[in-house]
DNA sequence: GATGCGTGGTC
DNA sequence: TGACCAAGCAT
């Protein structure tokens, strides 16, 4: 392994996460592997037609998609996916709207702070990019609601470059096919980033190919509750097939909590100031959750991330103003 | 590194 | 039926 895994140019002063978490290896050639083969063979055969993967959506089809995949199934994305690309085909186009309006757009997708990041992404593009959507790694790393797997999967799918796009998926079929285990670690270790390095193809377009279709593997065929070996083409290949498929064993993967949480609050709060068409009365926000104290602390936590804006007079709304404006 | 952050489907 | 799960990110 090289000592520095990438050469990432013009990272602006502003960047302050690591560059070193760029999976990206340098140029020299990777290794082919026993899966590759198998793998990118069945997503040739098998692999769904999703509009964010045909050529016409382009890199920012591709960056709408992926900010709404996260942590959101694909059949939920679909609808809200095409209306969004309709009504904003630029990123230019939505920069030009008041935030709410992507939060309102955003419907019930869950996690709406994500709305609020890819508005804040397409601002950032119009602006230091001349509405495109960046090519460069780190580029998009220094992005609102970019973390490393989003700049890796938008570098990978939608420019074909070479890079590790270790998401949930992928993390679970490299746990089975290569560890030999059933579920990878709650957080993404050095250990499984190093694997991803030695295992992606040393050819670009190979290796956009591989996350794409590892990823694809991962979410039709080695699901995390039913995994359905008989139909995976290396299940002859899989360590953790092979060892009889040991339980996990470990720490108990991280659950969610939900009921009671400041998380349900502030999502039905956030529901009625989606519904309504002009500002909300406080009274009618406080319907929505008789425990005045947990009700407050989920409205000002909404305020404090820029998802509902205060005016005069006790009314609500979604943001109109983009903040620091 | 542990937490907080929505929503709905599944078994 | 209540966990568990779904293409993570920011702090």
């Amino acid at each position: 392994m090289t000592a520095s895994p990438s050469s990432s140019p013009d990272v602006s002063p502003e960047v302050s996460r690591e560059v070193s978490r760029d999976l990206t290896p340098d140029a020299s050639a990777g290794p082919s592997h026993a899966l590759h083969s198998p793998v990118i063979a069945w997503f040739e055969q098998h692999a769904r037609d999703l509009p964010w993967r045909r050529p016409e959506a382009g890199p920012w089809g591709v960056m709408v998609s992926e900010f709404m995949l996260q942590q959101t199934p694909v059949s939920r994305v679909l609808p809200v996916y095409e209306q969004w690309l309709a009504r904003w085909p630029r990123p230019a186009d939505l920069a030009a709207e008041a935030p709410g309006e992507a939060v309102r757009a955003w419907g019930r997708l869950g996690y709406p702070r994500r709305a609020l990041r890819l508005h804040g992404a397409a601002a950032a593009i119009t602006e230091r990019h001349g509405g495109d959507v960046p090519r460069e790694h780190a580029q998009l790393l220094a992005l609102p609601g970019v973390g490393e797997y989003t700049a890796a999967a938008v570098a990978s799918f939608a420019y074909g470059q070479r890079h590790a796009v270790l998401d949930t998926n992928v993390r679970r079929v490299f746990a089975r096919a290569a560890t030999g285990v059933e579920y990878p670690p709650n957080a993404t270790t050095a250990a499984e980033r190093r694997l991803a390095r030695e295992l992606l193809p040393g050819d670009e377009a190979t290796a956009a190919r591989w996350a794409a279709a590892s990823m694809e593997l991962g979410a039709l065929v080695c699901t995390a509750k039913s995994p359905d070996c008989a139909r995976c083409p290396v299940a002859g290949l899989c360590a953790w097939r092979l060892a009889g498929k040991p339980a996990h064993d470990g720490p108990p993967r991280r659950g969610q909590t939900y009921a009671g949480t400041d998380r349900q609050v502030r999502g039905k709060l956030l529901a009625v100031l989606r519904e309504a068409v002009g500002p909300v009365p406080q009274a009618v926000l406080d319907t929505v959750w008789n425990e005045p104290v947990q009700r407050a602390r989920a409205l000002d936590g909404l305020v404090s991330d820029g998802l509902v804006e205060p005016l005069d007079g006790g009314l609500y709304r979604l943001p109109q103003t983009r903040p620091g404006a």
